[in-house]
DNA sequence: CCGTTTTGACAATCTATATTGTCAGATAAC
DNA sequence: GTTATCTGACAATATAGATTGTCAAAACGG
């Protein structure tokens, strides 16, 4: 019966998997269209000519522009951390390893992927608390993939103090939007090592200073 | 000549002083409004309301609406940093006594004035490149304020690396930001001294030159 | 008091884009 | 080939608030 239910194929697709297939289109050419002019000034009929769409497919996968920018941050952030914690569990077991680690892939990524990195780190920001909220919750993940939850036994499953963890995503995030707003000036080693110093005030390790730049 | 072409008095004001008086009603008035309903939300018509005046003196004072709102931030920081700076300086001569003095100011002011807390912390972000442009120089001026150029003789009249100068702002930022929209959870002197942790980085680093990356 | 300047209330205009709606032509199923 | 479904281009509508303009009443100076 579920067969027999299946819409009509277009292009070898079901009419599920072709609004999906829009779907993303969409996600992509918005990331396309918002790392070029921004957020602000894009338009809907801009991003469907990106897409090869037109606006009814907007209104097919998305209430609204807000909407859609949801998707595209939750996209690039989805696939940035997922990497970020792969790198992590790749460097071992010792705290600081795991978050130079990550932190090289963060500023890695930020710089292959300028766009992304645009949507992800600029054009997040004051839109609307629908979409504070969908980026205060990424910062909490960011910062248990940098301080994961176990590293301190006394704070049983918790991860660093709030503060503690909100002043070290506020860190981490104003030095990558710096770098990326001013085109990558910098070599990715020395944004990392800077932004690892005020991640260490959140390991504990702020005390012990005698970290060099890695060459 | 000069008196005999003053404008008539209203309410024993000239011209000039009366335009400067409806102005600062005006600054007063959206950093109400601001910290009520948000920039975004606050319309023209609003702001003139609560200032008790009419739209032809918003025009008259400000091009448009984003130019009151960087007037109002520009009026809350040089309040809060002129005081920031006094703070530092009644600390006398330590560093780290300076900056928890000019911090203890910073959150304190936070806590005793909400809305232009939220005018300076909250509303500020996203509008558009002109205000990033007043908010990054403000940065800058707040950076040197915790850590004096002075402070490392070596770096003629240089704060921190800039790095790390963007990294300690971005953390004491993103401190006070949650702790305004959150409603300040926690007492003024754990905010300032997380506050503080992060800055010292910055202070540190500029004692050990061993972490300079050679640009 | 008279004429001028200033003010306050409010109407008129303007602009830009989101969002919805229409229709002819294209594509698939049978 | 015929019919139902889907698609693309584009027109129509809706909105919302900024910005400009008008006018009569109020406040001042002499």
């Amino acid at each position: 019966m579920e067969s027999s239910r299946k819409a009509r194929l277009y292009g070898g697709l079901d009419a599920e998997e072709r609004r999906t297939e829009r779907r993303l289109k969409l996600i992509d050419a918005a990331i396309e269209v918002y790392g070029e002019v921004g957020y602000r000034s894009a338009t809907v009929k801009a991003i469907c000519e990106a897409a090869e769409l037109t606006e009814r497919y907007f209104y097919e996968s998305f209430a609204n522009s807000e909407a859609l920018l949801i998707a595209a941050y939750t996209h690039v952030v989805d696939h940035l951390y997922a990497d970020m914690t792969a790198a992590a569990a790749a460097a071992g077991d010792d705290a600081d390893a795991r978050l130079r680690a990550a932190l090289t892939l963060y500023f890695t990524r930020l710089k292959e992927h300028p766009k992304p990195a645009r949507v992800f780190l600029l054009e997040i920001s004051g839109i609307s608390p629908a979409v504070e909220a969908v980026t205060l919750d990424a910062g909490r993940v960011f910062s248990e993939i940098l301080v994961p939850p176990t590293f301190d036994p006394r704070r049983s499953g918790k991860g660093p103090a709030t503060l503690l963890a909100v002043g070290m995503i506020g860190a981490v995030i104003s030095i990558a939007r710096r770098w990326v707003s001013r085109q990558y000036p910098e070599p990715v080693a020395e944004v990392a090592a800077t932004a690892a110093s005020f991640c260490r005030v959140a390991l504990g390790a702020a005390d012990h200073p005698s970290h060099a730049v890695p060459g």
